[in-house]
DNA sequence: TATTAGCACTCGATTCGAGTGAGTGCTAAC
DNA sequence: GTTAGCACTCACTCGAATCGAGTGCTAATA
């Protein structure tokens, strides 16, 4: 059976009036809608067919029709169409409405913040996203922090705090600084400090971690002298500050969205989504997922995730709309929102390029 | 009238009783109890006495009864007490039960680890803490960041890590590290950094925030010449990591488990409970009044928040477990563990203490 | 005088059945 | 191909009946 016209408008008849009602649909409030000029008995006609193509179904017999996952599928995938081909003509005409971030980018104003340590602010500026996202859209939330690439040393320095104590700074390509305190027995002079820190700049500077091997570290052992525990100690938090494949950080907001939609809020749905939002674990998959997706077929960045197609368990009676945004330099992450499947996905794609647009904008001014 | 022996074991009775079932407990189920040698009608009495002196109450008319607040108070009082003196026994046996954080102890063997740079490790030492709690307890948990005095600089340096770019790195007391990267026009050689961070460390070194004030920053400022621009960011990136008082840091784990009680389950309750748990901020409400009360008057160090007594709004259906804990050099935070007010607040107490007495311990082995 | 047996009573919870209404599928007429 | 009409389904609501755990009170008992 084919998808004509008519019954594509009436599936999305049917849609729209769910998403707004969150009730089952009948053949009469189709019919009686403005621009259908159809009895109820045609209406229940096509129904049957629609029915019958797994588009919409009946949560019992003398109910009216919901849309099916692949029913929801078909509707939101001609909204991104649409949302694209909108996406092409907005770009052209520079539309300049992003303004939501702009305390933020206030705060980035002075020269000195913008090139801040990233670790500190910009944790704040991903938990603000969120929240914004999450208040805007009643919804859920989330957002992952960039995946830096930094196996590259940048800058080492041994520094003395105190007579018993040396602070170690290891900054990595991407600006990522990590810190170290070592207690040590023998005092050190300037002068010893000076040179150890000449040699692991001039040896270990620009490397990555797969060239830092043994041997070079033996090497380097062998020209400190008597330091060589020292220098070990130095190499080891160097080592850490390159490799640490730090987990991943994610941030949510708005968990207790999901008690504004009965279909969510019962005891089994609700504990595992606030276990999954706490965890943040099982949100990787998720991350994952979308910046594949994004690879794959790079369109508006936007994804969306009906039902069980979100690759996370609990939330198979949701909806997951993701995009992936860019913070230049190739820094990328993923921004989401989660909700019931019956969520205003067309606010929800706005918000979330609307904020994708800001973030762009954010570091496109440095 | 007076609270006599057989009233306090009837009472003892029923709320032992309604932890377990959570039912409303009726006369004849106490009269049958082994220890029990009274009819129910004697015990219906009583009950009635008691619930004059607000002690119970039922939930309507032909209901068993309920533990008031006022009744769970005087039962945790007495188990309090109780503790207490077995924590005097304990403490001259020096029982070796702690082994709960013995993998973490184990982490903590080599030298070098345990003087980290704090912010790291100990986030996820306290993630850790969280977690043991609310899964060993089926209770929700907190843990706030143990609040560090440091008010004053123990070091500063400046290092040149690219062509344009500059470090600032900042101990204060307590270990606490900040970086600052600051973006340079001009570039300075190493003779003039040596002098800078020479005179930084000379006039800024062992001062607290209140002794930093204009005055002292303009002298530098001349002394540093031409290089005032930049002592400026100096001085302004050591202020802030002195003064910056970092909201707090909370903690929690285990929010899904109030889904185990109805009475804290429904949309009402779970909403406004997972806001909290979110957002961390009204929990510093209960940080505070733990240290507060712990300070008026130290004891176990335990104290026990029942329904509205917590200073927590949307824990008014709920009691919550707070203990204070101490990192050694005065770093004290705040640990808690938030349940049903028919929790089992002996279990809690005993958790809470152990894990007390582990992380006493991991400092204490330094 | 304190305790207990007995009894009428209360009231939430559960069950049952009737009634309601939104919605359907099918058939026959247009 | 469309529509009017009709019998049918089934969740939902509401009130009546029943159940049973538990109470308070009274009178008898040790």
């Amino acid at each position: 059976m084919e998808l004509d016209e008519r019954k594509r408008t009436i599936l999305h008849a049917i849609v729209r009036n769910y998403l707004e009602t969150g009730e089952p649909v009948g053949s009469r409030t189709i019919s009686k809608m403005a621009d259908m000029a159809l009895s109820s008995a045609t209406i229940r006609n096509e129904m049957a067919d629609l029915e019958e193509m797994g588009l919409i179904l009946q949560p019992h017999t003398s109910a009216g029709r919901i849309p099916s996952d692949l029913g929801y599928r078909v509707y939101v995938d001609e909204m991104l169409q649409r949302h694209e081909a909108e996406g092409e003509q907005s770009r052209s005409l520079q539309t300049d409405e992003h303004v939501s971030l702009e305390d933020r980018e206030q705060a980035l104003q002075d020269r000195e913040e913008r090139l801040l340590d990233r670790e500190a602010k910009l944790e704040k500026l991903l938990k603000q996203v969120a929240r914004m996202l999450a208040t805007d859209t009643n919804y859920a939330s989330m957002i992952s922090a960039p995946m830096v690439r930094r196996n590259k040393l940048k800058f080492i320095q041994i520094s003395r705090v105190d007579v018993s104590t040396l602070l170690v700074t290891v900054v990595v390509e991407g600006n990522v600084i990590k810190n170290r305190m070592i207690p040590v027995a023998d005092v050190l002079d300037d002068e010893t400090l000076l040179k150890l820190n000449i040699l692991l700049n001039t040896r270990l500077g620009g490397l990555s971690a797969e060239e830092i091997n043994l041997g070079l570290i033996a090497a380097i052992k062998q020209e400190g002298g008597k330091h060589s525990e020292l220098i070990t100690s130095v190499i080891d938090a160097a080592a850490e500050a390159i490799t640490e494949d730090e987990d991943l950080q994610i941030y949510t907001s708005g968990a207790n969205n999901i008690f504004r939609y009965p279909e969510l809020a019962d005891k089994e749905n609700a504990s595992g989504l606030i276990t999954t939002f706490e965890n943040k674990q099982d949100l990787t998959s998720l991350v994952e997922s979308t910046l594949e997706g994004e690879a794959s077929e790079p369109g508006t960045g936007i994804q969306v995730y009906i039902g069980g197609e979100s690759p996370v368990q609990s939330m198979k009676d949701c909806s997951v709309v993701t995009a992936t945004y860019e913070l230049g330099e190739g820094m990328r992450g993923t921004v989401g929102v989660i909700g019931p499947k019956r969520m205003d996905y067309d606010k929800v794609i706005g918000a979330l390029k609307k904020m994708m647009r800001a973030l762009d904008d954010l570091y496109k001014k440095t």
